[in-house]
RNA sequence: GGGCGAGUGGCGAAAUGGCAGACGCGCAGGCUUCAGGUGCCUGUAUUCGAAAGGAUGUGCGGGUUCAAGUCCCGCCUCGCCCA
């Protein structure tokens, strides 16, 4: 394409300019009104590609438009930089992750300055910093010391292919992990947790103020998983003194219990297996046992097969009968009480359960009429349920749930689905966990004057299966902090979620040392206003991040900040190529770099708004490089016009220019009310219009006024300004030069008395069909517009008889039934 | 299986219950040009019609309303999340 200017020429200049000039620095005391725009830190996988461009296109957007708005904006950016990827391309080539890191950090910053996306550098944090890894440490013995981080045998997931224990959240549907597809196994290990159920209903709570998108919401809502029911006691038949424990949501059916599962890890379950009963009982544990918790309680499989009779009964308190106690897999050990009492009748699975293992199934609520499947779980009056019997599900909830209080040592409880958050990870690319083990102390938290640790150089990154730091003597030997006695240090280090948790508070305060952040000068600036980033992060990375603040709060670290860190979020569609996710694994990745040279950023940037809503999945097609070039060829448009190229400009102003006038006032309202609602593809539509108006009638033979020219070409570049930053920065400065930077102007505002309309097209319906259009003034009366519309010719012949009703509604429409 | 979201021209899309398809891509034509490209301008849902004009049209089937892409009910398909 031939450019009307050095696109490349004319974008290095600016981006040279804003970065030398520290243009969006932000101190924490500027006077102005605060907003704290933030994309969610990436991970330096390597150059940007168009899900980075797209995430960055609209923070950058954001941060422009809110500084023209006459906010101090603080727009930070950082790196993700531990994790997997960096260490497993580290074995590969055998080298350090952090050399790798480093030069994926240098790309992406490039990729990002290119796409002329403005922050405040001084503020960079990067996970891997020895200083913000200080201060990672900080944060986890003070969690440590305040019993929000502890240690505890657990089962697992262990992923075979990347060496480590993994998060639940970490372990895909099929049990596969999330990054390598390796089959999840169980093990039990010795891990760190984070106690964030103690904060399970603060979580859950806190939703419901978040402007968030809905979606996200639920999301977190569900995975938080809070279910209210009671806890109480099966006696054992062949011992009623003792009893098993068991939760349920539905005391209501207790008359429908017709057996009770516990799971394969079940303390009892030794005990309550008879001698003819071992062999099958020990092999389903043994299975069990191996199967991830994705497989276990996937409801696929025939269930015959995973479950057995214990050979023991336990007594149902509502009827009085015994009923026969299995093992299944799907009943998992760490979930309420590890044992579930079985409604076949109003649960599905016991339902199906059931089914396999030929057990009564005693129906206690009444299905509708016609209910023909197996188990109901809807509302309805109850049956066969003595005392219950008439009461709908609700209301014989709370009489059961009495009953189980008074009569089997029940407790009404509240139970969540979110387990402690499993932070040990046994690999080398991480933020050390900052203990050492004495055999005489114990486990002994790091001094605060001996952090950071950081994993040493020296290392052999071989692939054993083990993290390096497990065999290097160097980092793994040392003394005991209390007694000086010989000592070992944790290998393990921290998932990189944590790094992601509070990274935002030390962007908010990046200067303070001794401290994370300083709880006042963080203030200033959190929570953050606007936060952007992938709908994959809506629960993990946003759910931990949550807890992180909340639990700073609490133990001391951050007084006085709001308890949820981001105000509002907006989610971006992702890319798709051809209808496919884009990943780097597929290695279907669009990089930015031959868009830059060939179209320039403003071009791709425009691209980014144009193509759809923000919140829409975009997919890159063989016709998405023709949408690129008309961005750009829109651009060209728009400096050809402002170069004054081809128009006829004159000194007196005609009524085809208070049009004109009248319809730059116009855009200024619609761009601003799009802006405002994330309607991004609008906003540039209506440039585009405004352009095509603009250029007509700057043209034209007749001439055009060339106060309103300026006018229109001064408000068209700041418009535009937050979208293609460097093209507009070029105009104003080529054509304002004593002015400052469009970018430093105040958006703006438009006139409301050019903005209303004098006269509007009404349109004329007969029977809800358009029969006529009449040019009418905007404060017609109801009154007149029927009248005027009765009158018209077209709408007469249109109408085959005396009108009935006439709907007016004035000036836009008219509807005459006749 | 449950929850949420989406379904509109050849394509990306737009539309406080009030003219469906703004804007762009593509395509067609005109002007400019030796020519190609660029640029500028015009047209472009389907269908009947030479035209004027008419009819139809927002996944499918019902409903509410003077009026439905938009609201309600049922269904189909796709996507995401949870099982």
């Amino acid at each position: 394409m031939a450019r009307p200017f050095d696109v490349t020429a004319v974008e290095a200049k600016w981006q040279a300019r804003w970065r030398d000039e520290g243009t969006y620095n932000v101190d924490n005391d500027d006077p102005r009104k605060r907003f704290y725009a933030l994309c969610m830190y990436p991970y330096p996988s390597g150059a940007a590609h168009q899900g980075h461009v797209r995430n960055y296109t609209f923070g950058d957007l954001v941060v422009r438009y809110k500084t023209m708005r006459g906010y101090a904006v603080l727009s930070p950016i950082g790196f993700d930089s531990f994790g997997l990827p960096a260490e497993n391309a580290a074995i590969k080539a055998g080298s350090h992750p952090r050399l790798f890191t480093d030069a994926r950090i240098a790309e992406l910053k490039s990729s990002l300055e290119r796409l002329g996306a403005v922050y405040d550098w001084r503020r960079e944090v990067k996970s891997h910093d020895p200083t913000y890894m200080r201060y990672s440490q900080t944060i986890f013995l003070a969690f440590l010391k305040a019993g929000l981080a502890y240690r505890a045998m657990a089962p697992v997931n262990w992923c075979p292919g990347c060496a480590t224990v993994l998060a639940n959240e970490q372990v895909l549907h099929d049990g596969t992990c999330e990054r390598s597809g390796d089959l999840v196994e169980r093990k039990n290990l010795e891990q760190w947790f984070f106690r964030i159920t103690d904060y399970a209903d603060e979580l859950l709570r806190d939703v419901d103020a978040l402007e968030w998108p809905e979606r996200v919401k639920t999301m977190q809502r569900n995975w938080i998983g809070r279910s209210e029911g009671v806890e109480f006691e099966l006696p054992l038949a062949s011992d009623p003194t003792r009893g098993l424990r068991v939760f349920t949501t539905r005391p209501d059916t207790g008359f429908g219990v017709t057996y009770a599962v516990v799971a394969p890890e079940h303390p009892l379950l030794e005990e309550l297996t008879t001698e003819d009963q071992r062999d099958a009982v020990a092999e389903l544990v043994a299975r069990a046992l191996g199967e991830s918790e994705l497989e276990r309680t996937s409801s696929d499989g025939p269930l015959a097969k995973r479950g057995a009779f214990t050979g023991s009964y336990v007594t149902n308190p509502f009827t009085g009968q015994d009923v026969p106690v299995y093992v299944a897999d799907y009943v998992l050990g760490t979930y309420g009480t590890g044992a579930v009492m079985a409604v076949p009748a109003e649960d599905e699975r016991d339902f199906d359960f059931a089914s396999a293992y030929g057990l009564p199934v005693v129906r206690t609520v009444a299905p509708p009429e016609g209910f023909d499947g197996g188990a109901y779980t809807g509302d309805g009056a109850h049956i066969n349920s003595g005392f219950l019997d008439g009461l709908h599900v609700a209301a014989a909830k709370e009489s059961a749930a009495d009953f189980l209080v008074e009569r089997a040592q029940g407790v009404r409880k509240v139970n969540y689905r979110l387990r402690d958050w499993l932070v040990s990870r046994q690999r080398f690319w991480g933020c050390p966990i900052p203990v050492v083990y004495c055999d005489v102390d114990g486990i002994v938290p790091v001094p605060a004057d001996q952090l950071p640790i950081v994993a040493p150089d020296d290392v052999s990154m071989d692939q054993t299966g083990q993290s390096p730091l497990a065999t290097h003597q160097g980092f793994l030997l040392t003394t005991c902090p209390t007694c000086g006695g010989p000592a070992r240090r944790e290998t393990d280090t921290m998932d990189t979620f944590t790094d992601s948790s509070w990274y935002f508070l030390r962007m908010a305060d990046p200067f303070s040392e001794g401290v994370p952040f300083d709880p006042v000068e963080a203030a200033k600036w959190m929570p953050v206003d606007q936060y952007i980033g992938g709908i994959e992060h809506a629960i993990l990375h946003l759910l931990y991040a949550r807890f992180y603040v909340k639990a700073l709060i609490d133990i001391g670290l951050a007084p006085g900040l709001a308890r949820e860190p981001f105000a509002r979020l907006f989610t971006q569609g992702m890319i798709r190529l051809n209808g496919t996710k884009m990943s780097k694994s597929k290695g279907n990745l669009i990089a930015p770099e031959p868009f830059y040279d060939s179209v320039g950023a403003d071009g791709l940037r425009l691209f980014h708004l144009f193509v759809g809503p923000p919140a829409d999945d975009v997919d890159w097609t063989d016709q998405t490089g023709d949408v690129i070039d008309g961005c750009a060829r829109f651009i060209d448009r728009v400096y050809r016009l402002c170069e004054e190229d081809g128009l006829h400009l004159v000194e007196e102003t005609t009524s085809a220019d208070v049009a004109t006038r009248r319809e730059v006032h116009r855009t200024i309202e619609r761009v601003t009310e799009a802006m405002e609602r994330w309607s991004y593809n609008t906003a540039v539509a209506a440039l585009m219009e405004l352009l095509n108006t603009l250029s007509k009638w700057a043209r034209d033979d007749a001439g055009a006024s060339r106060a309103v020219y300026d006018e229109a070409r001064r408000s068209m570049l700041l418009l535009l300004a937050p979208m293609a930053p460097h093209v507009t920065a070029e105009l104003w400065e080529r054509h304002y030069p004593g002015e400052e930077s469009v970018h430093a102007q105040s958006w703006p505002v438009a006139d409301p008395a050019l903005v209303a309309h004098e006269s509007v097209t009404m349109v004329v319906q007969v029977n809800g069909k358009v029969r006529a259009r009449l040019e009418v003034p905007v404060d017609i009366s109801e009154d007149d517009a029927s009248a005027l519309a009765l009158a018209d010719p077209g709408v007469v012949a249109a109408m085959k008889g005396p009108a009935t009703r006439v709907v007016s509604r004035p000036p836009r429409l008219v509807n005459v039934i006749a």
